[in-house]
DNA sequence: TACAAGTATAGACTATACTCTATACCTTAA
DNA sequence: TTAAGGTATAGAGTATAGTCTATACTTGTA
């Protein structure tokens, strides 16, 4: 597909699906038998690359971690034990995430739960 | 306390405690017996603030949010149900991050598994 | 009293992640 | 074939959240 249907299948403007592509986060492939355009052509697997995209973002992960992650993930350079090891930092550090957001979320129900009892 | 034993208290710089004055993320008082300077004074409510803060950005909330969360919690002009739903509201969004979170760390484990086991 | 260190204010600068504009070329349907 | 719409590239502009610099005034200690 190109960049317009990538850009209705993933809601991601092609602004910025194309900082995405000069980032190195994702990328087309041009078609070797037409020379005279640089239309570039994107797969399931681009629109796959963007919702890990799109999830890691939300979850706090910056363009450039994201970047590694996926690059540790896709790459056949790093050894079996980077790969581990790099994924296991990012587990920890979704889970201090995760209990960090316990914490706020604890904190703003007991706030509630004082507000429904008319304490505040 | 001053600014710089509430920036070393809390561990937040100088200048981004200036730039959260500026946004009215918190306030210091002068002394009103003082009239030959305009130093702010710092109480242990401001640390408190601070320490609120630092959560509720490390779980994605932008300053403009933790602001208005702030005023919410603080400000006596709301009624009880509009502090409620407000905090519901983030709720909500802290319970969808969550599960976010859980999905790309299953979605690592995964791979790690996969690793583990030599099928990458 | 001199001077080093602290404080306040304003404004410039940086990084991240877009978002938009200009320009130019390509494709396709009427 | 021409005009509308799609594509590529470069670069400017925006928002957020700092970070730094310059300037000027204040305070406390030697």
């Amino acid at each position: 597909m190109l960049i317009n249907e990538l850009s209705k299948r993933t809601g991601v403007t092609i602004h910025t699906l194309r900082y995405y592509e000069n980032l190195g986060l994702i990328q087309g492939t041009t078609d070797e038998n037409v020379k005279t355009n640089n239309y570039r052509n994107y797969d399931e697997t681009v629109v796959e690359r963007i919702e890990i995209i799109k999830g890691a973002k939300e979850v706090g992960f910056t363009l450039s971690e994201i970047r590694e992650l996926m690059n540790t993930w896709f790459s056949s350079t790093s050894t079996q034990e980077e790969v581990l090891s790099f994924f296991e930092k990012k587990v920890a550090e979704i889970d201090d995430k995760i209990k960090k957001f316990r914490q706020i979320k604890k904190l703003l129900e007991g706030v509630m739960k004082d507000i429904g009892k008319g304490e505040c």
